[in-house]
DNA sequence: AATTTAACTTGTTTTTTGCAAGTTAAATTA
DNA sequence: TAATTTAACTTGCAAAAAACAAGTTAAATT
C-alpha cells in the first residue's frame, strides 16, 4: 500500500528526473539518439525541430554531465563527435516507450508506425530487445 | 522491426508529450495529483517545491486546457477548487512509474519507500491497480 | 594554400520565469 | 451585520533563459 502520510519522498524521483533530462530539448535529443539513429551535432540541429545552436550545445553538455550521454571523437573523421546514450540513458527507454504509448492513445496526429505500436502493446519486452540491439550497432 | 528510414514520425509522440505536459512544473503537479493526494491550489503551492503563484495558475490552466486535469468547485467549501487527473492524465501513470523506477536506480538520494519500489518491480500491474483505486477515492 | 565542414561560442533581442504585492469572492468571526 | 480571514488567483516588474544572427576554431578536403 502506498503511504500518503510519509510526507515527502525526500529525494523525489520525479524532481530528480526533471533535473536530469526534464526539458523539451533534452527529451528530443534523447528521442533522436534512442529511436532515430541520430548521433552527430548537426544531425540533431537538422532534425527539424528548430533548436538553436547554443541551446543544443548546452543540452548536450548537460546530458553528458549528467551521465546520460557520452561523447566520442569519430575515428574516421576526427572533426566530428559521436554522441551515444550511456547505460543510464538507455535505461530511459521504458519511460520513453510509455510516453509513446500514451501519445498514440490521445493524439490523433501522432504517427507512430502501426507495427511499432502493435509490438509495443503486445510484446514490449521483445520490442525493447530489438531497440537495444539497434543501439549497440551505432 | 523499427524502420529508421521512414524519416519522421510526422506527428511525433515525444514532441506531443512535451507540448502537453513537458515542463518541470507540470510534471510536479501531475506527481502531486497522482501520488501525493494533493488536489487544491494551495496544496500545490505549499508542496515545498517553490513554484510561484502565477506559474502554478498558468500550468493548471494549461493542463486543464490539454485535458490532463479537470477543475471542480468543492461542494462543501465553494471558494475552493478541486483539481483531478482526467482519464488522459491518469494514463500517464506508466510513464511516471517508469521514471520513478529509473530515478531509483540512478540517484543515490532518491527515497522512494522500499515497499513501493519492490512492488513496482515485482508486480507493477498490482501496484498500478492500487494507485488507481486511491485516485478514485479522491 | 584556400575553401569547406563540423562543432561550437558570443552578443543581442525576445520570451519566460520568479518575486512581491494586489484583487476578488466566499466563508468565518466578532 | 460588519470586519476579518481564507483561497485562488492577477498584475507589474526585475532577473534568467531562450531564440536569433553572426563569428570562431580546428580538421579535412580541394
Amino acid at each position: 500500500m502506498v503511504d500518503k502520510k510519509t510526507k515527502n519522498w525526500a529525494g523525489c524521483p520525479v524532481r530528480f528526473g526533471m533535473s536530469q533530462f526534464g526539458d523539451k530539448w533534452s527529451f528530443l535529443i534523447i528521442r533522436d539518439l534512442m529511436f532515430k539513429g541520430r548521433k552527430y551535432y548537426n544531425e540533431f540541429l537538422e532534425a527539424g525541430e528548430g533548436i538553436s545552436t547554443n541551446i543544443l550545445a548546452n543540452r548536450l553538455a548537460d546530458l553528458e554531465h549528467n551521465g546520460i550521454i557520452s561523447k566520442h571523437q569519430d575515428r574516421i573523421k576526427r572533426s566530428k563527435y559521436i554522441y551515444r546514450l550511456t547505460e543510464k540513458g538507455i535505461a530511459l527507454m521504458p519511460m520513453m516507450l510509455a510516453m509513446i504509448d500514451w501519445a498514440e492513445k490521445f493524439d490523433q496526429q501522432t504517427e507512430v508506425p502501426p507495427e511499432f505500436i502493435q509490438k509495443l502493446r503486445q510484446n514490449p519486452d521483445k520490442l525493447q530487445q530489438e531497440l537495444l540491439r539497434q543501439l549497440e550497432h551505432n
